[in-house]
DNA sequence: CTTGACTGCTAATGCGTATTAGCAGCTAAT
DNA sequence: ATTAGCTGCTAATACGCATTAGCAGTCAAG
């Protein structure tokens, strides 16, 4: 197979009886040109085309013009990783659904970096086959962002994203304000001692929650309790909750969540009625859990969608950069109640 | 920098004053013609290219090689489905893997097919873009696998097929054997009247696991009832199996197995004390359920990497055809029993 | 019958790289 | 003195497509 010539149009060309020039105008020339090839002729050639199979190489064509319909996605992760519910599905779902949409077809940069290490500028820029990216990860490379930013590759993150050397186009989940909804829900139903359990650095996701969460901090209510940490053992954690006398705790990770409330019903205590707890997030992998946790929704597939369509708006009419943040609807869950009296 | 021109191995020759062949033989050449390249000039090159930042562009790179190092994937449904737990994205994993693996990327064909009809040859096919292709599904179009076998594009199908004018190359699971072995550990249980709930035409999948469970059946077990179809009523399908007396139930679809055992939980009959359950398959999204049905497993990662893997030799050493049938382990569970004495 | 406009095409070129054939200049052997 | 062989490169070309300039023919107007 590997010795098999692809077809060209040059062959297309030798069965209409046309020159290849001809066949490249029926495929894609200018309205200008097309006029001035008869019906009959540019049907010729459409059935050769069709009855061969033929499609333009997006090499070749992107050599020769610039664009071939192609979007790349860059995780920088694995995109299906080994759990079932995994991190990455929804947003290709959405990404799926819209480049499906544009006509686009979507390239899966998994070669880049084969070792742990996955790189986008890894072995020369196998990007550059795509019109442009889309680029998914829970943590960017710093510096590849950067040069992604400085170099005038179009490309979407997404996520929200700052600190490149310049403003990063991006579709991100507004975090900040989900979380202040949250607390401020608390805060109408009585509960004045907090609870924080997740990091407040680092990443921007995180960072935006911790935001959201210290904004609504104001007079009548206090943090606490801070757990800076994910994946502290449960008994530990809810030891620190139940001593600090916090009455809503807040849970970056629904995996803690999960555990500290299975330990707390091991315990006799129960949730909601002896501490509310509220999720912020899931990134981790969580045991499957009865309960239904209060939280808020991250528009995933909405974010893979819009990307989507942002990449492409810069790939077609190079337009200015954007950033969008997604609101994130509140969810009810059973476990935020009235403090106790 | 977004409006600087990009570099190219000329610009790169005329700084380090050398012909710009001498630039690629200096970047990639074969050991031989290396060879004859002084260790100066060589520096010299080296020192240019490092001191610009000067990168191959991938496009010409495989404009004059001629491959891609992309690999199709066609599905013949969306390959991100709304349900959580999809059908495709265990193959897509093995199948991310092992691309990974060899250095290649993945082009998920979105754009073929717009409507609800996806077609591999659709006009404006692109399938031609990747190297080769993978294609899955659970109902394959047989006019397109015909002209697919009887063209010279390297592909390989995920599941076994035949009847396509000629040998499908392919990874499949072994679902005749599978079958066969969970008949005959029922049988050794004592079960000598047995139930079939599932098609037994049609589509490959099914006719295997038919296959493997007529042979299974000789002297001393007998076919007591064939519910020809999935997804009847499960109160219909509970009064068919206590009529015929039948004492073991082999379900093609999870979900029937699912339902049935819940109706006859309803009914105050309980499995397997009443009657064994046996699963042989789950395309269709299960009610989550309890029980841990016995069953056997379907490899699918192992599928996608091997599939991956066989398109790749297929690709660059024009491999002959291969058809590989994987093992399905038989899965314990908890609905398999001794025949009720 | 000349000019101009229009029709229906094609030849030629460029994109950036990899690769091959081969050219000078030299040395060593015949 | 010729040949053979080596060194250190370069010119030329192919890859498949898009695009532009332009050619040959027709037809209508002047």
């Amino acid at each position: 197979m590997a010795g098999t010539k692809r077809l060209t149009q040059h062959d297309i060309a030798k069965l209409a009886g046309v020159s290849q020039a001809t066949v490249s105008l029926v495929l894609n020339g200018a309205p200008t040109a097309l006029a001035r090839i008869p019906q009959e002729t540019r049907e010729r050639v459409q059935h050769v085309i069709r009855s061969t199979g033929y499609v333009a190489d997006p090499i070749a064509r992107r050599m020769a013009k610039g664009l071939n319909r192609i979007l790349g996605v860059f995780t920088y992760e694995p995109a299906f990783p080994s759990e079932q519910a995994d991190f990455f599905t929804p947003f290709l779902l959405g990404i799926e659904e819209e480049a499906q949409a544009q006509n686009y077809d979507l390239l899966l940069l998994t070669g880049a970096g084969v070792g742990r290490e996955r790189k986008i500028f890894a072995d020369g820029n196998r990007l550059r086959i795509a019109d442009g990216c889309l680029v998914l990860g829970r943590e960017f490379d710093r510096a590849e962002l950067k040069r992604l930013v400085s170099g005038d590759y179009p490309f979407v993150a997404i996520g929200r994203r700052e600190d490149a050397g310049g403003p990063v186009p991006y579709v991100g989940g507004d975090y900040t304000n989900g979380t202040r909804a949250l607390v401020e829900k608390a805060r109408a139903l009585g509960h004045e001692k907090l609870a924080y359990v997740g990091p407040s650095g680092s990443a921007e996701s995180v960072v935006d929650r911790w935001r959201g969460f210290a904004e609504a901090i104001t007079e009548g209510v206090e943090l606490v309790l801070h757990v800076d940490e994910v994946g502290r053992p449960a008994g530990e954690t809810l030891d620190a909750i139940v001593a600090s006398g916090a009455t809503a705790v807040f849970f970056v990770e629904l995996a803690d969540a999960v555990r500290v409330e299975a330990a707390a019903r091991a315990r006799g205590l129960s949730v909601p009625e002896d501490f509310s707890a509220i999720v912020l997030g899931s990134h981790v992998r969580a045991e499957r859990s009865h309960m239904q946790f209060t939280a808020f929704d991250i528009p995933r597939e909405e974010m893979g969608r819009q990307a989507t369509a942002m990449l492409v708006r810069r790939i077609e009419s190079a337009a200015p950069i954007e950033q969008i943040l997604l609101t994130c609807e509140p969810v009810e869950g059973q476990t935020l109640a009235n403090k106790r009296t």
